[in-house]
DNA sequence: TTGTACGCGTTATCAC
DNA sequence: GTGATAACGCGTACAA
């Protein structure tokens, strides 16, 4: 490893002066040449467009944004980059706009407000023209405020403020869903064994639940949802305990694929087979554990792409006018593997 | 969901002009007070002061950056934002950054060259100051260039030009570390069970961990190391093969987590017990795998934040004027979990 | 100590 | 059809 003096300069940066004077026009008909303006003799802009494509040049997107009243630049500000479910949020946001002349700003608070402030300045600093606020998980989350110059779209986690626009995932949707198959492949003693009580999308999932098995006169097998925490241990350990006191259950609803592995660990040691004799389902598609388990999981997806895609196309409309304001669900989608099949 | 009219718009944007207007001096002065400059009296300094808090002033950053040779932005071109390997190291640079005024852009090009062109121009023409290149997987990539304008750092997936700095990790290294800690439990008949040979990485941490066998005087377990895919079901597979022709081994190394998930599976189908019968290392340190394993894996930590964050002052070095050139390997770290211990 | 004037690179408005 | 010229918001020589 040796110095290379200079950072990397291949000579100076080249400017639409330079371009005006290799085509021997002025900036201001070479500007015009370039933006493709119609007054201008067809002889001359392919000499200025030869000029510009020879010494490669492309435009300086700091001066044009400082003129315009946009910038081509988006802040998305996210709570928790390493769960995972900003990810595919940011996949989708990034990917709506990325395919188009925006690009992304991308911040980590970390879950901290005070960094969190500190990056909206620098993103408003930058004169970005919108925001994305990804939250890290599904509960409300404090508004950024409505004094903002930008338009904002919070997704995944609702802002506070009902005057702003959030997308989040359609939890009691889910849970009808998912139940709604367990009940379509014949089952009738279905349990549901969950996460974190304090978290909504837990209540959400198990309410829909509850909704639908009421639709059909039904109660949950075991008596009650069974919260605890969102680690393939509670799986375990909820699982051994339904057991005891539920042996003819014969669908068990997981509220995340991690849980639902730990649910199929004690099924193995306990010889029950699945799905022949009980029926599983997991909750969020993560590939790695619901595909390669054994059997794989059927599980629900919550289309978080999607969801950043919407939130990216809200905002554009928002740039350009139009924001809403409310809460907007996303269903969900039902991924069917083979640890769920009608009973024989 | 109702409209509300026009986008979230506060009123005008706060320039220097209305401070300077309200403190009563001109833009020059007011630039010079926010800016700490000397020469200006403390009165009118704190009068500034003052004018730009009651406004809630703050610099446009475009204005700022066309002047200077500095944007305090940089560029971070991932190929693969969705692969778990990218996120650690990406929130390392953005960490390292974030702290300071330096902005992070990102950009996702789906392993895809034409969209990786179109985003690096996209980048140049916001004048970005530098260049992160993540990459997919652990193998050469093409070099962007010698001709940019910027310095460009190579992280996860070193540049195939020597001449460009290239951050990776020390899979060599690596393997001999998995390797010396089987040993140190006192194992002897210890197998390789790894990914799909096209890696480097797997090539990589092979090697190691036959020059660690070497020195002891030992070989693999198995006579060979058994590659195939990053999958659970291969980690299942190779184990059967593995205990049918070496039913001796007493230690199993995984090319990943996922893997080593796979080997876990069969040894306790087998009845065999880890650690105390067979010890198994994993590799990625992927804590939903890793840690929620039965029993919790011992397995190797790439340190991808820290590169992340080595990238990232690198960067900053260079933008400074000294960019070195060459690949840095950066050492992993062993996590101790209870799936390897001393034989009795 | 403060203010004036210029330039950064681009686009838009006017003359020509 | 083309070219000066004035913005955009800020920093900074230079003059006062």
């Amino acid at each position: 490893m040796k110095a290379s003096g200079s950072a990397g300069n291949a000579g100076r940066i080249v400017t639409l002066r330079d371009v005006a004077k290799l085509a021997g026009v002025s900036v201001a008909t070479a500007s015009k040449a370039l933006n493709g303006q119609p007054q201008v003799r067809a002889e001359t802009r392919t000499r200025v467009l030869a000029a510009a494509e020879q010494l490669s040049f492309f435009p300086n997107a700091l001066a044009q944004g400082l003129i315009g009243q946009r910038t081509g630049t988006v802040g998305l500000l996210t709570s928790d980059l390493e769960g995972r479910f900003s990810i595919p949020i940011l996949m989708g946001a990034e990917d709506a706009f990325g395919s188009g002349q925006t690009s992304v700003f991308l911040c980590d608070a970390r879950g901290d407000a005070i960094r969190e402030r500190h990056h909206l300045r620098a993103l408003l600093s930058r004169r970005v023209d919108g925001l994305i606020v990804v939250g890290a998980r599904p509960d409300t989350r404090p508004s950024l405020g409505r004094d903002l110059p930008v338009p904002v779209v919070y997704a995944y986690a609702p802002s506070d403020d009902p005057a702003d626009l959030s997308l989040v995932t359609d939890n009691v949707g889910a849970g009808r869903m998912a139940t709604g198959h367990l009940l379509d492949c014949g089952r009738r003693r279905i349990a549901h064994i969950t996460g974190d009580p304090a978290y909504g999308a837990a209540q959400d999932r198990a309410k829909g639940t509850l909704d639908r098995l009421a639709e059909e006169g039904l109660e949950l097998a075991g008596g009650q949802v069974w919260f605890g925490m969102w680690s393939e241990a509670w799986g375990r350990g909820a699982t051994r305990m339904l057991l005891r006191r539920s042996p003819d259950v014969d669908a068990i609803f997981a509220g995340s694929d991690e849980i639902a592995r730990g649910v199929l660990d004690v099924l193995h040691q306990e010889g029950i087979d699945v799905p022949s004799q009980v029926a599983v389902m997991g909750f969020d598609n993560w590939a790695i554990l619901a595909a390669n388990a054994r059997p794989p999981l059927t599980t629900i997806d919550m289309n978080l792409e999607l969801l950043g895609r919407l939130a990216a196309q809200r905002l554009f409309a928002a740039i350009d006018g139009t924001l809403g304001s409310g809460v907007e669900s996303i269903a969900c989608r039902l991924v069917t593997r083979d640890s769920t099949a009608p009973v024989g």
